[in-house]
DNA sequence: CAAGTGCGTTGCTTTTCTGGACTGAGATAG
DNA sequence: CTATCTCAGTCCAGAAAAGCAACGCACTTG
């Protein structure tokens, strides 16, 4: 494609966070990292995406941290990639959108990709839960607002590299 | 740019929610929404995206049952786009995101976009909990699974399109 | 030493975005 | 009753990014 939206003036939790995994494939890598996928050539043969655009992806994500290239392999060198905790908290997304394209686009019969959730054995079907008064929060429950002087994306981007 | 990624042989709710939500811009078109933004000259303001391209993305939501065009005028003829029910539950994906955004790229002072959580009135933070035990899913307590013989994601687009 | 594996890079084509000008129906102003 | 303004787009040239396929390189295996 030519993805050269660029959100980074914008002063946006969401904006920032599409800025990282906004990228055409960059989720379902993620997704298949959630299921054991952990090196290139799984990666490119399960998604069929271009070599190129799958090396550009998994760049940015071990530059954003979200991945981390761990050797398994001296000789020839060679390393796979692994979730770090901020990408394992990506999970919050994945289901989210999971959820939503469960109830409305796949019906009862649901997708080919399900997550259970091991602490009660049955198949998750996610809520956002509000974490300080608990309870599941309903899309009239919400009220947006925006504040001025916040950093922008291009420079929450850049700390974010750095760290 | 050129999003030619092409989702559309796998079979996951994840890929097919982004083959409606996975074009640039448009889940800042939802954001807006959120916000109350109704009309093509104020996202084209606000988000300083290209016209032809902010009339695709209305154009691809409104087909996917996300917005709804709405009269607001019959002389001249003008619609607003609403949020439809369907459109309304994405708040669960744009809720996570930026959770994430906050919480592993804006830091503790935040982002200029909050959301309230009118419930209890207090800024939300969101998690992810199972609608089965009501608990915080932590990304430990997940496992995914593949089943085969679903519907691909085009063949579930078709349908929710004629719907 | 020939072929294979894992992980990319390079080059060329195609698709999509960007930016800006332009259209058209009707409202408003003088 | 012509001239400008608003809203909601469309159109077009050019840039940026994805798609595809071939090649490179460092080792290993037969």
């Amino acid at each position: 494609m030519g993805r050269t939206a660029d959100y980074s003036k914008e002063s946006c939790a969401v904006a920032a966070t599409l800025e990282v995994i906004g990228d055409p494939w960059t989720l379902l890598v993620i997704r298949d990292a959630f299921n054991g996928v952990r090196r290139f050539e799984q990666w490119q043969e399960r998604l069929g995406v271009a070599r190129n655009v799958l090396a550009a992806r998994l760049k940015t994500l071990v530059r954003h941290g979200v991945l981390e290239p761990q050797a398994y392999s001296e000789r020839p060198p060679r390393h796979e990639y692994v979730l770090t905790r901020k990408g394992k908290e990506l999970s919050a997304v994945l289901l989210t959108m999971h959820g939503w394209g469960t109830k409305h686009l796949y019906g009862e019969e649901g997708s080919g990709v399900t997550f259970t959730h091991k602490a009660c054995g049955h198949e998750l079907d996610a809520r956002v839960a509000c974490a300080c008064c608990g309870e599941i929060v309903q899309p009239r429950d919400l009220e947006m607002h925006v504040r001025e002087g916040r950093l922008t994306v291009a420079e929450v981007l850049a700390k974010d590299e750095a760290a």
